[in-house]
DNA sequence: TGTACATCAGTGAACGCGCGTTCACTGATGTAC
DNA sequence: TGTACATCAGTGAACGCGCGTTCACTGATGTAC
């Protein structure tokens, strides 16, 4: 198209086209049949090549699903990001992830499903996921009144001393506890509803799972009971 | 010991015996290496046998699985059943909760982790599982006032509603419109935190999951705020 | 109590399979003079 | 523009492996008379 290449040879352009469609094969077979079934052979014989081909792409199976991961990991934290940027809040960040999450439930599984025993996320990875929050701590800042979480029970004013002592994932963030604990239980609450969603535990149950999914949202993003509608 | 083992003949015995032992090994292999990673000639070899021997236990690897799968289902609504029938109220349910899926993480990703895809659960463990949800209901219907949907906000209102409708989850269960919404967001919260808190996403963070959830619990069971020291 | 027969747990060899990965190679593409 | 050389994508054969599963069999345990 349009774009310059600036500095990308031909070859290079290659490189990066044939190692983008390995990954979407990779895709292609997880959704098929899970992580645990990629297989480098079969992805060579779907793109009419032969095995050892893909290792001039990648070092090894286990490099590729880390590069998946990572890829998934990063997906989100964009998601996320672009919608805190064009000024979502935390209503809109919650449409957004559930999008992202219908829109590919195995790269969802890839970042929050069931865990590989052993297998330890490379420290980048870390890094995007302390994105995701980011942008999540951004939407959580504006709320309503200052709260007094005193006034809603001492579990209450418990979790938010914890949160107070414990924010070394908001490190440089300068979000207050009640927006800490905002930004938590909107992430715990949400990926509740959404991880037993596209495992299909409410199928079977007659459940209409956005129903739920915008109940929830909107629960979590009202502000709180005490500063209003009480007289 | 002192079990008269009526009508079961000494290779009954010992058949039940052996198949224990082989989905013993089972979990233990799960738990080193994950769901997809249990074999058949691995646990033979570890109990001293040859591969094909397993053959007379089990008619085959997935027959095995789907009987460890049936287990932890049947292992999670026990827990339930037993806590709800000595009396424990939600809060009770939600700590049993925890206790269990801590007990033996795999085991609760072999319900409510990564569903491979293709695989459908057999009828009878939809069976049990809503025996999981029956005994959550009964938990939640002694809760404080009869509340009134109305009064928390429309978003309140229109679950209720739904769920008045879509009710087959809870076929024989008389639990009214407000208990099915406890119980269901009790459900789908500490949902959120467990999986989240399982599959390691709160190590890191520097979070002490165990103050989430019993913050969480502790909200969940607490009357409806409306209610009481409001003035 | 003893003998004849049936049941059934476990073996060992074998089948076919697909996997990840290595290696020495061919042939096309790009680079330097 | 043409030739000599370097780079590098892709091949095909091969290695070793472990898997699930079948089959014909041995030998021990239980049952019937």
């Amino acid at each position: 198209m349009a774009t310059k290449g600036k500095g990308t040879t031909p070859r290079e352009r290659y490189r990066a086209q044939v190692r983008a469609e390995i990954k979407e094969r990779a895709w292609e077979q997880i959704a098929a049949s899970g992580a645990s079934g990629l297989s480098l052979n079969a992805i060579a014989r779907q793109m009419g090549m032969s095995g050892p081909a893909l290792y001039r792409y990648f070092a090894s199976r286990d490099d590729l699903i880390t590069e998946l991961v990572r890829d998934a990991y990063r997906s989100l934290a964009d998601t996320m990001r672009d919608a805190a940027a064009s000024g979502a809040d935390l209503a809109g960040l919650g449409h957004a992830l559930r999008t992202w999450a219908l829109d590919d439930p195995q790269r969802y599984f890839l970042v929050y499903g069931t865990p590989v025993p052993g297998y330890h996320a490379p420290d980048d990875i870390t890094t995007i996921a302390s994105g995701i929050m980011a942008a999540l701590l951004d939407a959580a800042r504006p709320a309503g009144a200052p709260a007094d979480a005193a006034a809603d029970g001492p579990d209450e004013a418990r979790l938010e001393a914890h949160l107070a002592e414990h924010r070394e994932w908001a490190a440089d963030h300068p979000a207050a506890p009640p927006a800490l604990r905002r930004a938590l239980s909107f992430w715990t609450r949400l990926h509740g509803i959404l991880s037993l969603e596209l495992a299909g535990h409410f199928t079977g149950m007659g459940l209409d799972p956005a129903v739920l999914y915008d109940t929830e949202l909107q629960q979590l993003t009202r502000r709180p009971a005490a500063s209003t509608s009480r007289p």
